[in-house]
RNA sequence: GGUCGGUUGGCCGAGAGGCUAGGCAGAGCUCUGCAAAAGCUCGUACGGCGGUUCGAAUCCGCCAUCGACCUCCA
C-alpha cells in the first residue's frame, strides 16, 4: 500500500504525510477577500484544496478544514497612503461596509457551490476575531516582538531574529537584502524598521471600520487573522496550512514569525502552495483586460469567450494540471477539458447499466483492471497528482466502454473486481475529483417525457424510411441546441 | 539586482536515469438510410551545447528563453 506524501514548500521536498494528531487533519486554507468578485485564479487555489480536503477524507481522516473570510483590516496603498479597502469600495459604492462584505460574501458562497466545492467546516470572518487579535498583538508585545508606535503596532523582525528565529525560512529571504531593496513608502517613519509589518493600525476618524484597542481606535494588520484564526481553530500547531504562491511572501511569512513569537514554535508542519494561472499565456489581471470572473465562464458572457463553459469543464481542466503547475487557460483548452469529462461522465453512465456475468475468469484483464483502481490511490497518494489521476481513468473508461460494446457483459473478470472497478470509478470521479454530472443534474421530468415521444414519432418516420420527416426532427433539435444520437441499442439526446 | 520555478509530439499536459502517461486534434475502422454521436485501433516527443553513465528527456555544468515573487494579490 501507498501512503500519502505531500510536497512541503517549507521544506521544499516531498514528504510522507504523517498527522500531528491522527485520524485528526487541520487544514487551514487562505480565503478571499470580500471586497470584490473573486477571481478565476483564487478560485483554482480553492478547488486545488477541496481535492485535498475530499481525498484526506477518502483516506479516513477527520478533517478540520478552515477557510477564513477576510471582511476587514487589508491596507492599499494605491493611493499612496494606507487606506482600509473595504472602506474605499463602500464610498464608490455608496453601502456600508458590511453591506460591500455581503454582496461578495454571498457570491463567493454561489461561485463554490457551482464549483461543487465541499464547504470548509469552519469558516471564520476576520471582523468575527477582533478581540483575539487584539489580544496576539498584546502578547507579542509583550514577547518583546512587537512595538507600539503613535497608535499603531508593529511586528519588529530584527528583533525576532535577534532571538535565534528566522524571518524568511519559508520564501528564502535574507532580512538584511530585504532592507536594501525597500523603497519608501508613506508611514515608514513609524517603523522601527522597513520590514516590520503591521499588527495594529491606527484608524484616522473618517474610518468606518474600526475597534478599539489598548493602543486606541484600529483595525488589524493584514497578516494577523490568519494566524489567529488557524491557532483559534486548529491549534498552536496543525497539519497543512494552504494558499496561493503569491501569499509566500510576505503574508505567510508573516504568519510564521507571528505564530513562532506568539506560541514559540513553528504553526504548521506542511505547508502547500498552487501555482498561477494564467489565461492566453498572460496573467489574468484587470489591468490587462483579461480577468474573467467564474460566473463569465457559466453564462458565456465576455469578449474573450467563444462560448459559455459549465462550472464541471473548468474544474476538469484545473484536474488535468497540477495544483503546483502553472496552469494557462485557453479556449482549446477549455474545449478539450469540454470533451474529455464527457467522455468520463459517459464511461460512467455505462457503468450503470453493466452486468457482471463472468462466464471465465482471464487472470490476466483481471489484473490489468486490479491495477487500474489501484493506480489510482497510488497517484493521489504522490502529492495529489490528479492529471495522472484523470489518465488512469480514462484508461478505465475505455475498458468499461469495452465491455459496454460487448453487450454490456462483463464476463472476464471476477466479481470483486467487478466490484472494485465500480467503486473506484464512482468514488474518484466523483467523490474525489469532485465533478457531477451536469447533464443529469440539469434534466427535468417534463421535458424527458416530450423527449421520447419525439424520439418515438421519429423512430416510426425512420421506420417507414420516410427520411424527410427523420431529418426535420433531428435538424430542428440541432437548431434547438439538442443533439439526436442514434446509437445501436436506440437512440438518445443530448442537450448542449 | 535578489529568490524561486518552467522549457516535453500539431495543441494541452503528466512523468522522470533503461520499461506505452492521458486528453484534444489527425488517420484508419465499427455502427449507420444519410449524417451526427458513440466506441475501438494508431502516433513515439522531451530548448541548445558539453559532461557523468553500459544507458539521460530524466543527474551535473554552461548557454538561451519564458514566467512568478520581491508592493495589495490565490
Amino acid at each position: 500500500m501507498s501512503e500519502l506524501h505531500i510536497y512541503n514548500t517549507l521544506t521544499r521536498q516531498k514528504e510522507p504525510f504523517k498527522p500531528i494528531h491522527p485520524p485528526f487533519v487541520g487544514l487551514y486554507c487562505c480565503g478571499p477577500t470580500v471586497y470584490s468578485d473573486v477571481h478565476l485564479g483564487n478560485t483554482r487555489t480553492f478547488i486545488s484544496f477541496d481535492l485535498v480536503y475530499r481525498y484526506l477524507k477518502f483516506l479516513g481522516y477527520n478533517v478540520r478544514y478552515v477557510r477564513n473570510i477576510t471582511d476587514a483590516g487589508h491596507l492599499t496603498n494605491d493611493a499612496g497612503e494606507g487606506k482600509n479597502r473595504m472602506e474605499d469600495q463602500a464610498k464608490l459604492e455608496k453601502l456600508e461596509p458590511m453591506e460591500i462584505v455581503q454582496k461578495y460574501t454571498v457570491g463567493f458562497h454561489d461561485v463554490c457551490r457551482i464549483f461543487n466545492l465541499l464547504p470548509p467546516t469552519i469558516e471564520p470572518t476576520a471582523t468575527g476575531h477582533i478581540v483575539e487579535q487584539i489580544e496576539m498583538t498584546q502578547q507579542l508585545i509583550d514577547n518583546g516582538v512587537a512595538y507600539e508606535s503613535n497608535g499603531s503596532v508593529y511586528f519588529d523582525v530584527k528583533a525576532y531574529n535577534a532571538k535565534g528565529n528566522n524571518y524568511g525560512v519559508l520564501s528564502g529571504r535574507n532580512i538584511d537584502e530585504l532592507i536594501a531593496g525597500y523603497r519608501d513608502l508613506d508611514g515608514q517613519d513609524e517603523k522601527r524598521n522597513s520590514i516590520d509589518f503591521a499588527l495594529w493600525k491606527k484608524a484616522s476618524p473618517e474610518h468606518i471600520m474600526q475597534w478599539n484597542s489598548p493602543w486606541g481606535s484600529g483595525f488589524p494588520g493584514w497578516h494577523l487573522e490568519c494566524s489567529v484564526m488557524s491557532t483559534k481553530y486548529l491549534g498552536k500547531q496543525f497539519d497543512i496550512h494552504a494558499g496561493g504562491m503569491d501569499l509566500k511572501f510576505p503574508h505567510h511569512e508573516c504568519e510564521i514569525a507571528q505564530n513562532v513569537g506568539a506560541c514559540g514554535h513553528a504553526p504548521v508542519r506542511y505547508w502547500m502552495h498552487t501555482n498561477m494561472l494564467n489565461f492566453n499565456g498572460q496573467k489574468m489581471s484587470k489591468s490587462l483586460g483579461n480577468s474573467i470572473l467564474p460566473m463569465q465562464f457559466i453564462t458565456g458572457e465576455h469578449p474573450l469567450l467563444d462560448k459559455a463553459y459549465s462550472a464541471m469543464s473548468v474544474r476538469f481542466l484545473f484536474m488535468q494540471s497540477h495544483y503546483s503547475s502553472e496552469l494557462d487557460i485557453t479556449i482549446k483548452g477549455l474545449q478539450d477539458a469540454e470533451k474529455g469529462l464527457k467522455k468520463l461522465m459517459n464511461a460512467a453512465k455505462f457503468l450503470k447499466v453493466l452486468q457482471f456475468d463472468a462466464v471465465a475468469v482471464d487472470d490476466k484483464h483481471d489484473k490489468l483492471i486490479r491495477d487500474l483502481c489501484d493506480e489510482c490511490k497510488i497517484v493521489m497518494d504522490d502529492d495529489f497528482n490528479a492529471p495522472k489521476l484523470v489518465a488512469v481513468l480514462h484508461e478505465m473508461a475505455t475498458q468499461i466502454n469495452i465491455y459496454n460494446n460487448s453487450n454490456k457483459k462483463v464476463n472476464n473478470i471476477s466479481q470483486s473486481t467487478y466490484d472494485l472497478l465500480h467503486t473506484t470509478y464512482v468514488a474518484y470521479l466523483f467523490d474525489i475529483l469532485g465533478l457531477n454530472d451536469e447533464e443529469q443534474m440539469g434534466s427535468n421530468e417534463a421535458l424527458e417525457k416530450v423527449m421520447e415521444l419525439i424520439i418515438d414519432i421519429r423512430k416510426q418516420a425512420r421506420d417507414n424510411k420516410d427520411w424527410p420527416t427523420s431529418d426535420k426532427i433531428r435538424d430542428t433539435l440541432k437548431a434547438a441546441n439538442i443533439t439526436i444520437k442514434d446509437g445501436k441499442d436506440g437512440t438518445t439526446y443530448e442537450i448542449g
